[in-house]
DNA sequence: ACTAAAAACTGAAATTTTGCAGTTTTTTAT
DNA sequence: ATAAAAAACTGCAAAATTTCAGTTTTTAGT
């Protein structure tokens, strides 16, 4: 959090990690989570979650969509996964560490919900419902991004753009037709290729009728060739 | 498991896992995990677990190693890591999925603890230390394949052996020269390359002067260039 | 010890991917 | 509205990687 994000008068009543939790905790437990709880609004670009700042609280993300990004020792930047809201994000350090793995930046403007990581922390001491919650969450997100790993780590830039146009399309925006954020350089660095090698294929899969590529407006056309794509690697 | 492993006659009464979790339960508690747990040798080669198949039970690693194999759906195979005992295993499938998400095959001889599943959860339950204390060994574990496949994901292949070497020395072997057990071929599905690529590369490497190989013998013999290597991608 | 099979290795052509240099388009700030 | 900056794009040469075809070495079974 180093761009001074907007505090947000918001209405907090209506929160899914909050519902969830709820059941959990007693009326006064409960209190004292929500009263240490900021409510933030961040800009599309914002870092909401700096990679090894200290780890001070577990996010909830309201609405909006979120980049997880790696920088690795030659500086060089990675995108690990793109996450839609309602999702809980930095479960990750949770339980082991004090400083973040990656960032988190916001790819449009955000609302999440901050927990003090500590109060979170005492209160699953004494809840071991709430554990196991905490648990699901975590290993679903780890899951996922292994899953994204896996098909990056081992596939063709053809199949990796495949993998990741599916994903975005079905996980993210759900729908065929989606305006994406990202830039191609942020694409470059989602794929692990380089730019001009997504601007290549894009423009290849445009020609071939598998999408419709207008500038930031992608639409799915050809399902069955991009999934043959996607398998072929 | 599939290939009928030996039944173990072994004395578990020194088990890290059992010592570790023996702090969060009562007596009567521990004794019932203990007669839900069967101890198992598997030998090289062997599938301690097959992606796949039903999750019935989490795994303590008493001795040996192991890697984690995923099978992707042209049937192509990838190595995702090599994990040394001791370790606790196939805590990623715990909370969330019925079916493993991977298979973790024996790559040496090993002694293993196979723990009820149902009988852990009942007591996780009941017990918000024992669940933290697991949350503890998921994340790490998840945090570790991350890490490597990010490595794997971003780097060419010289940068990405370079990355595995250093592994296997560092965090497995544990010395600058170790015998591996794994194949050419395993290696290029570690590594996200071809066996020829892999066999080009450590020759040079060899050649270099960088490390000594003999065979499955593989010594490193210039940690600097090594790390240069793997830092530069 | 011998044979067959599997694994390791080699070199070279074909393919994929990157890096570069320059052009066009889009965005941002005044 | 305009200029400057950033992002997107294009084509090509260089570099990295795979694929192929064949040889040598190691392993396993009788």
């Amino acid at each position: 959090m180093n761009q001074e994000p907007n505090k947000m008068p918001s209405d907090c009543s209506f929160c899914l990690f909050k519902m969830v939790v709820r059941q959990y905790l007693s009326e006064d437990d409960f209190t004292q989570l929500y009263q240490n709880t900021l409510q933030l609004r961040f800009k599309k670009g914002e870092h909401i979650l700096k990679q090894g700042n200290i780890f001070t609280h577990i996010i909830f993300l309201k609405s909006g969509r979120v980049k997880f990004n790696f920088e690795d020792e030659t500086g060089r930047n990675l995108v690990l996964t793109v996450v839609n809201s309602p999702n809980l994000l930095g479960g990750a350090n949770m339980f082991n560490e004090d400083l973040n793995l990656f960032s988190i930046t916001a790819i449009e403007d955000c609302e999440v919900c901050l927990i003090d990581i500590n109060v979170l922390k005492r209160l699953v001491m004494q809840n071991a419902g709430l554990a196991i919650k905490l648990l699901e969450f975590v290993t679903t997100m780890f899951k996922d991004s292994i899953l994204n790993l896996v098909s990056l780590a081992h596939k063709h830039v053809n199949g990796r753009i495949a993998d990741i146009l599916i994903y975005l399309s079905r996980k993210i925006y759900k729908s065929d037709c989606f305006t994406i954020t990202l830039s191609r350089k942020e694409l470059a660095e989602y794929a692990g290729c380089s730019q001009e090698n997504i601007i290549h294929t894009l423009s290849r899969f445009d020609k071939e009728g598998i999408i419709s590529l207008k500038a930031k407006k992608i639409e799915i056309l050809d399902w069955h060739k991009l999934n043959e794509i996607s398998r072929k690697g």
